[in-house]
DNA sequence: TTTAGATAGTGTCATTATTACACTATCTTC
DNA sequence: GAAGATAGTGTAATAATGACACTATCTAAA
C-alpha cells in the first residue's frame, strides 16, 4: 500500500476476446477463474495494465500468459466502464479481439493454473462480469468489419482455398453465398494469388491453395480500391 | 493525499471532439489552456473521470462545464494509453466525439476562465498532448460512419433542405455529389419527410423542408434496410 | 418594373454490379 | 468400378449507379 493519490482512482484492466475458426463455428477463447469474484466461472483472458506499459502491450502480454498465443492480430474495441462492473472496486477495462489460425498456433490449454478452453460463440457457458456484453460486441464488430477490410485472412492458415474462405463468411455473416458468385468476386479483386500447390489428403479432389497477397491489397488500397465482400 | 494502492494506477481522463457545420467548413471546439502543461495552447474539451460515474457521464459532465453543450449525440471513439502522453504522469484517455448543431444550441464561449472556440478542421493551431491523433481518429470515424448510419442528421437543424443535407456530405466526404442522384436517393429511402414548410429568409426561391423520420428509419432497419449514402 | 443572380426541382439512358442457377471433372474409399 | 465428396466453370435477367441540362421561382438591384 505505498501508492497515493489526491482522489481514487479507477483499476484499469485490458480483457480480451480471441476469435477462431474450426471447421463448424466461430469459437471463443475462454479461462476458468481460480480466485474470487466469480471463482470457477468462465471469463475473457485479461488483467491488470501496468503503469509503464501501452494499453496493446498489456493486452499482448496477458494473452500471452494467459493463452500462450503471440503475434497474432490484435485490435482495440471499446472501453468499458460500468461503476458496478466489478463487485470489489472501480474497475474499467479496455477490450480487445484478437483473430487466430487454430492450426498455426499452440494455444496452451493450461496456464498459472488457470483452465484455458475453445467455446462456440453460440453455446457460450455463463460467464464472469459484464463478458456477455464484451464478447456480444466484438462479435458484432467482427461481423461488420470482416466485410469491409481483409481481417478474415487472420482466422486461416497462410495457404488456404476458396472453399475455407467462402465457409470463414458463411460462418462470420451467418448467411449462405453462392459458390460460383463468391469466388467471381474474390478473384476479381486480385488480392488472393494461387500458390500452385493443391490440397492434400482430401477425399475428393483436391482445391488448389490460395494466399492472401497483401502487397497487392496495399497497393491497391492506395490507388482507391475497397475491399467488400 | 489519502488514496492508497498497491499498485501505481493510471489517471483516467475523457477527452471530447465535437464537431459541427457552418456555411463551409467541418468546426471543431477547442479550449484554451489555462494551466500548465501546455499552459496557453487550444486541447480539446475533457478531464478526470470520478470514480463514481461512467465514462458516458463523465464526457458529459465534462462537456457541460466546459462548453455548456448538453443533450447532444455522443459516442465513444477509442482509449489511448501511450506511456508519455502526458509529461506529468501516466494518463489513460478514452475520447469520445460529439456532434451538434450550430443553430439549435448556445455554446458558451468561455467558461471557468477558460476560453472556447471553434476551428475548421481544415486549418486547426498547435494542439496539447497527443490531440492531433485523437482528432485524426475521430474525422476518419466521422468520414467512415455517416455514409453507413444516420448521424449526420446530428449536424443540422432538425428541419433542413436537401441542399444544406447534400451540403453535409460533401463536406464530410470532401467531394461533390450529383444534385439529382443525391435527392433520387436519399427520398428513395423513405427516412426523411417533407414538413410541409419552406425556408425562409433566402434571396432566391424557397426550398422544402424535411425532417429525418427516426421511427420510420427505426422501421425499416428492422425489416434489413441498410442506410448508405 | 425589368433584369440579374441564385437556388429549387425534375427524368432518361448507358454502364456496371448483383443475383440466380446446374452441370462436368477429379479424387478417394469401399 | 461405383458411390460419395468437392472442384471448378458461364450466362442471362435484374438492380443499382452515374452522367448529364433545363425550366421554375424567388429576391434584390438597377
Amino acid at each position: 500500500m505505498k501508492h497515493s493519490y489526491e482522489y481514487p482512482r479507477a483499476a484499469l484492466t485490458v480483457d480480451i476476446v480471441v476469435f477462431a475458426l474450426d471447421e463448424d463455428d466461430l469459437q471463443v477463447m475462454l479461462i476458468q477463474r481460480d480466485l474470487p469474484p466469480f471463482e470457477g466461472q468462465w471469463a475473457l483472458p485479461g488483467g491488470f495494465v501496468h503503469v509503464g506499459e501501452t494499453l496493446d502491450e498489456a493486452a499482448r502480454r496477458e494473452l500471452a500468459e494467459e493463452t500462450g498465443l503471440v503475434d497474432i492480430y490484435l485490435e482495440q474495441l471499446y472501453t468499458f466502464g460500468q461503476v458496478d462492473r466489478d463487485p470489489r472496486e472501480r474497475v474499467v477495462t479496455v477490450a480487445y479481439y484478437a483473430l487466430v489460425n487454430l492450426a498455426g498456433h499452440n494455444v496452451r490449454a493450461s496456464t498459472d493454473a488457470r483452465n484455458a478452453a475453445w467455446f462456440p460463440v453460440s453455446d457460450l457457458p455463463p460467464l464472469a462480469f459484464d463478458h456477455p456484453q464484451i464478447l456480444e460486441m466484438a462479435h458484432e464488430r467482427l461481423r461488420g468489419k470482416v466485410r469491409y477490410q481483409p481481417i478474415g485472412f487472420e482466422l486461416l492458415p497462410e495457404r488456404f482455398t476458396l472453399r475455407q474462405l467462402q465457409h470463414l463468411y458463411e460462418v462470420i455473416l451467418d448467411r449462405e453465398l453462392d459458390k460460383r458468385n463468391f469466388r467471381k468476386k474474390v478473384l476479381a479483386m486480385g488480392i488472393v494469388k494461387e500458390t500452385g500447390e493443391i490440397e492434400k489428403d482430401v477425399a475428393h479432389r483436391a482445391a488448389q491453395l490460395y494466399r492472401f497477397d497483401k502487397r497487392t491489397y496495399d497497393r491497391l488500397t492506395k490507388q482507391g480500391f475497397n475491399f467488400e465482400i
